[in-house]
DNA sequence: TAGTGGTCTAGACCACATA
DNA sequence: ATGTGGTCTAGACCACTAC
């Protein structure tokens, strides 16, 4: 072993080691990864301790270890690569599902995707409450409101809504409006929490959309417009944002992504 | 240890231990699984060989028949628990998800769902090709199609075309079609199979129906209808089901399931 | 060649369920 | 009281990567 590359290691499990008992050790270490990534102590692509350096700073033996590096590598938090080593998972690489709106080209048969371009119309600070307030564990916050129009192969405009804690995503207040143009909030997120975006549920509904966004979207006033809801967590649970997108009954064909589970 | 519990496990082995080399234990013992029970061999409920037996019939040491057993549980394939065993999950509770055609009822906040009612119109064998076609691998097969209704809350009514490979699934041809009402073929599948559904993938397309669609779904003619599309996979991977469920665009809220991945 | 993760073992002790 | 799964250990050997 080299000099002390273990060091780092130690201060780790000092910060992070959970004092709560009553819960296994390999869930302990698994913790302990999580919130440190979360924390940003552990930055996108760095190198992990070993199994052997973590034997030798945690209580537990190389099998627990290997159980709780395994366990993360399925939660999508942490890569690990024979004989390289073990690296935080690069958000930075946007291969990242779910991605909503994104629809299909039907002019093709390989499955890809029309291009989509986003512009940011308003931010808005507010302790309003609606519906997405239980979906993000308002109470007494404040939540950023950020209206969006997506323009889908220029073909025709959706309206998104999209709601998130303000001070637990103090990014989304502070940077300039126009540098939130063009961009993925989700990975904005994701980068800020050092975490995916892990559990989305959907929910379509119908509704007429007043006016302003019918007019402003260039659909017929008084139209029947699809709404899609999705509300994200992150792995450990904790909600991330309520989006409402409104699109056009003639749009086209909305990929709604694939979801496991028996 | 009992007088010949371990007989059944004994021929479990020798009947579905994997030949092929270069697998690790731990995933050829959940393959022997996964396959046993797709064949029936284990039907659902069934009590499966304890760990002790496991480790004497397979060349296996404990923790190898842990790592196999823990993850089928998280394949949802079977369930555990300790101090009484393990059995293959049980498909006949439905609590199954994912649950097409699931609207909320907008007058309880508890996120309950409206009733749903579904009557079997039509079924037919063909080899017709369709956008079906490449999802399920039909080849020169013969598709089953069953045209179904389903009325929900007595609100609305919206339309369902079924399609799967009919000699995959001989009890969606040869069953009454009388006994297909108001079940769920998922389940029917899932019995079939003795598997749940594990990879739903979902798309909402908008069309203009036909008439004849549209007056027997009580719809004003020549009106727009959104169209959810899924196809189901097999844990295993195999194409299960091609849908098509035709609403109206005035339904209400349409639960699209969760979907969990990075 | 040295270090890494992947697999596997043969034990051990404990918590829980059933009888 | 017995049997079950859940956790954990201290080793071992191997496959792969990087140097």
């Amino acid at each position: 072993m080299a000099t002390q590359p273990t060091s780092r290691a130690d201060e780790f499990v000092r910060r992070y080691w959970p004092s709560e008992a009553g819960q296994p050790k390999h869930e302990k270490l698994r913790q302990a990864f999580t919130r440190s990534i979360m924390d940003g102590y552990w930055l996108a692509g760095a190198r992990l301790p070993t199994e052997a350096e973590l034997v030798a700073t945690t209580p537990c033996s190389l099998g627990t270890v290997q159980r709780a590096l395994r366990d993360l590598v399925a939660d999508g938090i942490i890569e690990r690569r024979r004989g390289s080593g073990s690296v935080v998972a690069d958000l930075r690489r946007p291969i990242d599902r779910p991605w909503h709106m994104r629809f299909l080209d039907r002019s093709k048969e390989d499955g890809s995707y029309l291009p989509v371009f986003t512009r940011v119309l308003e931010r808005r600070l507010t302790d309003e409450q609606g519906p997405w307030s239980p979906a993000l564990g308002q109470a007494d916050h404040q939540v950023v409101r950020i209206d969006r129009v997506f323009t889908i192969a220029d073909e025709f405009d959706a309206y998104n809504v999209f709601y998130a804690l303000a001070d637990r995503f103090p990014e989304l207040v502070q940077q300039p409006m126009a540098a939130l143009n063009g961009v993925n909030l989700k990975i904005v997120i994701a980068r800020q929490h050092h975490m995916p975006v892990h559990k989305v549920r959907q929910v379509m509904r119908f509704e007429v959309v007043p006016d302003w966004m019918a007019t402003f979207c260039g659909w017929s006033t008084g139209a029947t417009s699809a709404v899609l809801n999705v509300v994200a967590h992150a792995p450990d649970g904790g909600p991330i944002y309520y989006q409402d997108f409104y699109m056009p009954t003639g749009a086209g064909i909305l990929d709604l992504g694939t979801s496991t589970g028996g």
